[in-house]
DNA sequence: TAGATTGTTAATCGATTAACAATC
DNA sequence: TAGATTGTTAATCGATTAACAATC
């Protein structure tokens, strides 16, 4: 009954926001970049809502709810949203992400734009093949895997992508989670398990492509 | 006031699934497939719950309003679970899918088996460089640009995946509306208006791991 | 029989929407 | 001033969770 939990006081902002709340958040950030990239330097709730497909309202308090506020009658400033954005999900500081699979879908995923966008710099990658060691992905030199251990314990990296197939997703998860990475995006469409204090999350393309279908009706 | 709408009486089965549900099916139909592939014959709710991150009492529910139905004290029957989801989400026939881009991202995106497993089959590839057409990419033989309209027109072809640089995602997704597509899976980064009918799906592969960050408190 | 797990209800919680005064 | 859009409240809706009897 007495106030056991919240130890500390101050320390913690509002970095607790809804769950879906970061969600929408990443999504309205990839729209107000490539507005910017457009030349626009407004935006209203109305026109981010038809890009997102989220109400207009939702999005107003979302905005509002990280500290961002517009200019009624005219709507956002879009340089200025995307600082308020970045700063209530954590992207306006770098943060490292190491990649486990130099194929096809880690080099793709190397040159993506989106990561960096919202503060993940890929600043380690990791492959198998001994004729991949050293070549040079999106300036990144790729190196054994038997280097993911003390690559990432030593540069402290928290959080990696697993491109590699489905079968040696374990083997790759277990390599970073013995090492201190505690968040894991898992691409190969293997089952996963995380050990106490991490998380995995699977992209799953199909459920986009099912959300889309219901969408329109199909 | 009359009821007005409702045109149809009996062809409409319980195919409006809610919103969320379509999402989680997928995501639980993607763990069975592994599970079965694992030689497993029989799953609970809680071992379908550790992997899918979905609570125990919500999988019951959807498995329920999906048709299927399990034995108390054992579980379900993951054969017999598999054929239930892939009906009801309509994973159950062959839907096919072109696909625009033959880089990096679209040669994987080809290769991966998630699709097939949701009953999606990439039947046509294009791409503008002239050096990759008539090369076979997953066994489809990849096609200029310039017959996407013929070709997904001919075939009555639904869906399609957009695997572009951002600056052409536009453009592939006009010709793809034009000529009868209605939904589109977008991987490009680009902006895509979509019109009045039709439906587009954004990957952001950001969200996810802001998701995962969330779970584990990083 | 004993143990385990489903199917389902009831209660809670958070997300979504509609509406409108405030104000640029 | 007139038009447009924000910020915020109140109402609705759907998703989530806890609990437990039914039953394999």
């Amino acid at each position: 009954m007495t106030d056991e939990h919240k130890p500390e006081v101050s320390s913690e902002p509002p970095h607790r926001l809804p769950p879906g709340t970061a969600a929408r958040l990443s999504c309205y950030l990839h729209i107000l970049m490539q507005s910017a990239k457009a030349g626009r330097t407004f935006i209203s709730s109305q026109a981010l809502s038809e890009h997102a497909r989220v109400n207009p309202t939702q999005i107003r308090r979302d905005l509002t709810a990280s500290g961002a506020f517009g200019r009624r009658g005219v709507g956002y400033e879009i340089d200025s949203l995307i600082g308020s954005i970045r700063r209530i999900i954590g992207a306006a500081e770098v943060r490292e992400l190491a990649l486990i699979g130099a194929g096809n879908l880690g080099i793709s995923i190397a040159g993506c734009d989106i990561y960096r966008e919202h503060g993940f710099r890929i600043t380690a990658i990791f492959d198998t093949d001994p004729a991949k060691t050293g070549v040079s992905v999106a300036g990144v030199p790729v190196q054994p895997v038997s280097e993911v251990g003390d690559t990432v314990g030593e540069r402290g990296i928290a959080a990696a992508v697993i491109a590699v197939p489905a079968a040696y997703a374990q083997e790759a998860a277990d390599r970073l989670f013995g090492n201190g990475v505690r968040v894991v995006l898992n691409y190969s469409g293997g089952l996963v398990k995380a050990p106490p204090g991490a998380a995995v999350h699977d992209i799953n393309p199909a459920e986009g492509l099912l959300k889309a279908m219901h969408l329109c009706g199909a």
